[in-house]
DNA sequence: ACGGATACGAAG
DNA sequence: TTCGTATCCGTT
């Protein structure tokens, strides 16, 4: 019988392709096929069958069948669900879930083996060869080594015919952990947070828990009992642990291996392609059971997912925002969903929209109040920066300083937390006022002095500082504006010039081998005062980490974007939250100009819940998220009044619809990127709003012509 | 008139 | 994504 195939091809395309099969061929849902699309064949999979009789449109025919494993139901469901959520293109997700696909397979690992057939030339170096091989296949390297000869001489060998190469099975890395292993003694909170996961692993289907811990309080055993409790409950379940970046994978691996015995399986960009096709056949075929990884990992084909961990669930990483534009915390909760799996999403300081979820029930809430070991909470105060100014060009203030002399004095450890990479964030001219911006984006230049250049954040672009000013050619009268690590190290240096004193930076550790170089010296106390920006505020214990100083806590409330005063929490919560974890008592000072503000009083009492109380309401009176959905449209055209014309047409054919306000064009904040210039809408609309809906027939009525990129951003995070 | 570079839209 | 074709431009 003739049979319609719908094929999915992994390209920006509208819908499904129809291709002409038999049923000899034996397809089914979820397939993976060879098609022709023009003049090539193709990957695709198989969405749909249906009956061809009666139809007669011409077809080309499905070229094969492929052997790779089949996508399951849930896989094609979670696939066409994000790409309505996210108003895109079903191919390019299930571009992304083909990924893995499209590296080759690891090179087979060859072995030697003794042939039987003696050697032409038997010299001493090569019976030893013989000598040391055997029946069972080993590695040329470890042949050599073990005769003590050069790797030529075994080369020879095979040449010769005396050594046999044999491709050895692949090494079977993906061991099956054991859930029966002993667990760490946990405290009684954590006991009683592990004890609602388990049961709530044990019944089975979806459910959502935010775990909602204070640093150090333990989540990560927490989460690993529940892990536990679904690898026992079901020998093919799959569990993924979603880390928001690639530098926290390797602790969480080392603990998943810890406690179960066995490696899981990584999944980032950094994964070298080879291992990633077997990563993802392995979690295809389900003999992979536990997944680590950044947001790409939730696009496996996992054949049985029984249970999703989102650690560190507020951090904004897991916000993908080019290409296919995702949230992948939203996308996890929605995938388990589907898959009738449960998720776990952990914070110290969950997003609004998880407290939210979680206090309308929605979501377990379980609270770890106790910090690990005898550790207590760091002191913290409020510096009034108006009352206590540091010097003009310095940013310490003098309560701040008596406090670093102090602890220097006691031989202890100071942490001067400033976001801000670089050595001043604005350089400009003495003589006529130009501002160094970026050609590209238009956005002030960075200075860095370890390396002598302009910078722009945003796009990359760099430049040598020039010694006369581009604009009217004065020499030598570019002054450097604003603080930066750099600078603030300068200072450092000047107030305590024997202490032991480095910058924490993305530029002084741009790998996680230097990063780690960096915590080792600090654990061990080799540094007296650490300048950092958040690049190590997140999850290293020091010991002797007294005093944290946060020199500048109002820079990320500049800028009116939707979640700032939220993000400066979580971000200064967690850098206090450095100070004083072992026995020692910590003590934290924030330097402000606004102490009077909720984000800042809410710091100092360490009530995380007056805060989130405070900005919950202002969200609310908005009819901002999590109480409203927000979406995106952003344009971008290399000619700026072309640009103007199609965004006025799309203003005009905005649809009328109840509880939805559409704003703009308006340009973007970066109104200019890579010579392209920008323009945005913001839509706003009640949750009761099918949002997705009204941006498709928005967007259908005023189709961009091809010389406009258009971008849809569904509840956006960034705002620039 | 011609060839090369480039922009655009079709692919079932 | 990749490819073929239409179109533009500078050269011959």
């Amino acid at each position: 019988m003739p049979l319609i195939a719908s094929v999915l091809l992994p390209l920006p395309l509208p819908e499904a392709f129809d291709y002409a099969a038999d049923e000899a061929m034996d397809l089914h849902v979820g397939d993976q096929v060879a098609v022709p699309l023009g003049p090539r064949l193709m990957r695709g999979v198989v969405t749909a069958l249906r009956d061809a009789t009666g139809h007669n449109r011409p077809l080309k025919a499905v070229e094969s069948k492929l052997d790779d494993t089949p996508l399951t139901e849930g896989a094609l469901a979670f696939l066409d669900w994000a790409a309505r959520y996210a108003v895109s293109p079903p191919g390019d997700v299930l571009s992304m879930v083909l990924r893995g696909l499209r590296h080759p397979l690891p090179r087979p690992i060859t072995g030697l083996v003794r042939s039987g057939r003696p050697p032409t030339k038997p010299t001493p170096a090569r019976l030893k060869v013989l000598e040391a091989a055997d029946d069972t296949p080993q590695r040329a390297s470890a042949l050599a080594a073990a005769a003590g000869v050069s790797a030529a001489v075994v080369k020879s060998l095979v040449e010769d015919g005396a050594l046999l190469a044999v491709s050895l099975p692949a090494p079977d890395d993906f061991g099956d952990p054991d859930p029966n292993l002993p667990g760490p003694t946990l405290n009684p909170s954590q006991a009683a947070a592990a004890e609602v996961l388990v049961e709530m692993v044990q019944a089975g289907g979806f459910q959502a828990a935010l775990l909602d811990g204070i640093t150090g309080s333990g989540k990560t055993e927490v989460y690993l009992e529940a892990a536990a409790a679904a690898l026992k409950a079901d020998p093919h379940a799959q569990i993924l642990l979603l880390l928001p970046e690639i530098a926290l994978t390797q602790a969480v691996i080392a603990r998943v291996t810890a406690r179960f015995g066995a490696p899981p399986a990584e999944w980032h960009s950094a994964v070298p392609g080879p291992r990633r096709r077997r990563v993802w056949e392995a979690v295809a075929t389900g003999t992979c059971r536990i997944v680590v990884g950044a947001r790409s990992a939730l696009f496996l084909p996992y054949r049985k997912l029984k249970l999703v961990v989102v650690d560190e669930e507020h951090d904004g990483s897991f916000k993908q925002e080019d290409g296919f534009v995702y949230h992948a915390r939203d996308l996890a909760v929605a995938r388990a969903k589907i898959e009738g799996a449960a998720v776990i999403l952990a914070s110290a300081t969950p997003s609004l929209e998880s407290l939210w979820n979680a206090e309308a029930g929605r979501y377990r809430w379980l609270r770890l109040s106790a910090r690990h070991g005898t550790a207590t909470l760091p002191d913290i105060d409020l510096v009034d920066l108006r009352e206590h100014p540091p010097e003009s060009g310095r940013w310490l203030s003098p309560v701040l300083k008596a406090a670093m002399a102090e602890t220097y004095a006691k031989g202890e450890q100071t942490l001067l937390f400033l976001n801000r990479r670089g050595y001043a964030p604005l350089v400009l001219c003495r003589a006529c006022g130009e501002r160094m911006t970026s050609p590209d984006s238009q956005s002030w230049l960075v200075e860095h002095r370890y390396s002598g250049r302009l910078v722009c954040h945003l796009t990359g672009f760099s430049m040598k500082k020039p010694d006369a000013c581009p604009h009217c050619g004065a020499k030598d009268s570019l002054v450097s504006i604003g603080p930066g690590v750099e600078r603030l190290e300068e200072e450092a240096r000047e107030l305590f010039p024997e202490a032991r004193i480095a910058v924490f930076s993305s530029d002084t550790a741009p790998d996680a081998e230097s990063a780690r170089t960096l915590v080792q010296a600090m654990e061990a106390g080799e540094i007296d005062i650490l300048v950092a920006t958040q690049a190590a505020a997140k999850g290293h214990n020091f010991p002797n980490l007294t005093l944290v100083g946060i020199v500048d806590a109002d820079l990320g409330l500049r800028g009116g974007d939707l979640r700032a005063g939220e993000r400066t929490y979580q971000l200064l919560a967690q850098a206090t939250g450095r100070a004083g974890r072992a026995d020692r008592p910590g003590r934290a000072l924030i330097q402000t100009y606004a102490p009077d503000q909720a984000v800042m009083q809410a710091l100092a009492a360490q009530d995380r819940d007056a805060f989130l109380n405070a900005e919950s309401e202002a969200r609310k009176e908005a009819g901002l998220p999590p109480f409203g959905r927000l979406a995106a449209i952003i344009l971008s055209a290399e000619d700026g009044i072309r640009l103007e014309t199609y965004a006025r047409a799309l203003a005009a054919a905005v649809p009328n619809a109840e509880g939805l306000e559409v704003y703009g064009p308006a340009d973007a904040p970066l109104a200019l990127i890579r010579g392209r210039r920008r323009k945005r809408f913001l839509v706003r609309a009640d949750r009761m709003v099918d949002l997705q809906a009204f941006l498709s027939t928005w967007l259908a009525r005023a189709k961009p012509p091809s010389w406009v990129r258009l971008q849809v951003d569904v509840d956006p995070y960034s705002f620039l």
